[in-house]
DNA sequence: GCTCATTGACTATCTTTGACCTTCATTATA
DNA sequence: TATAATGAAGGTCAAAGATAGTCAATGAGC
């Protein structure tokens, strides 16, 4: 409930703006005074929550003037949606880059909750990672492509 | 009720208080401390008394800021049915197995049709049967094993 | 003797921190 | 004026810290 660590708190702070406006432009170390933390917590929290398969892209400069933009991703209809998400997920992609790629078809109303719910019992660590025989990431990208391909299926009925 | 071993006196204590919420967080090492045991008995409650079967699921989370999470679930209606499957899947099945098993929730109405689909497209040869490594029909089994555990119940409102 | 509960050593995962590196703009200097 | 020095950003990476998970040995109560 509460708590929470200062890379969530950040996080939230950045989400909540970027609620409201198309990106956000931030300068790293004044991030970094605002929360009380090392300049390169910013870059962790980035790495791991503004991510492409969440919707985001961020770019940055070095430098006098330098800066870090986190921009949101608007996708536009479900076929490119579909086909763009199979491209990120290429031939092996990570149970965190799944589930944020369900919740994105989620988020645009490819999927109900219950048909990404579904999806992502099948996709976790848990179930997929189980005799070190294969490799699990690749198996999780078969297994979504798959799911992503019967879904463009649906798309065209 | 009141047996006085510690697991029970845990597990009395958080479903009192799920029953007034509709999930609860700990902290493991805080529970611990509280019922004065060690912090891997806090696992061994969760384990036995807070089951899917039994109306709960678990989240957690590691590290900094780290977590569990118990959350009530509804459990749906159709559990009879399901674990008729389950126990027809056992930890092997075929593709036409499984496809049998999908056809027969889809006319009990246990799940759509998309969703059907959408689980069918993950379990048939093409996609499973890919490298020889590992058996095909293990794999199924499990990924269809956790379909319907999923199909067991849904997130409360 | 069985089954369930308790413990703790070892493991896995996520976060925080800091030392060191790269890039860019501005200013000083030959 | 071209270039070198300086300072001001942001980037990387690995170690240390903070949690939680697993598993097997041991204990307790039928």
């Amino acid at each position: 409930m509460d708590n929470q660590n200062i890379s969530d708190l950040i996080e939230t702070y950045l989400k909540q703006i970027l609620e409201r406006n198309e990106k956000i432009e931030i300068r790293r170390a004044e991030m970094a005074d605002q929360f009380h933390c090392v300049p390169s917590q910013i870059n962790y929290v980035i790495k791991t929550r503004f991510t492409i398969p969440k919707g985001y892209v961020v770019e940055s400069k070095r430098g006098g003037g330098g800066y870090i933009r986190i921009i949101k991703i608007k996708l536009s209809n479900d076929t490119d949606i579909l086909s763009e998400m199979e491209n990120l997920v290429g031939d092996r992609v990570s149970q965190d880059d799944a589930f944020a790629i369900i919740q994105q078809l989620y988020e645009n109303e490819v999927l109900s909750k219950r048909e990404g719910n579904l999806i992502l019992s099948v996709l976790s660590k848990q179930i997929l990672q189980m005799d070190l025989i294969y490799d699990e990431e690749q198996l999780r990208a078969r297994l979504l492509q798959a799911f992503l391909e019967r879904l463009g299926y649906e798309e065209a009925e």
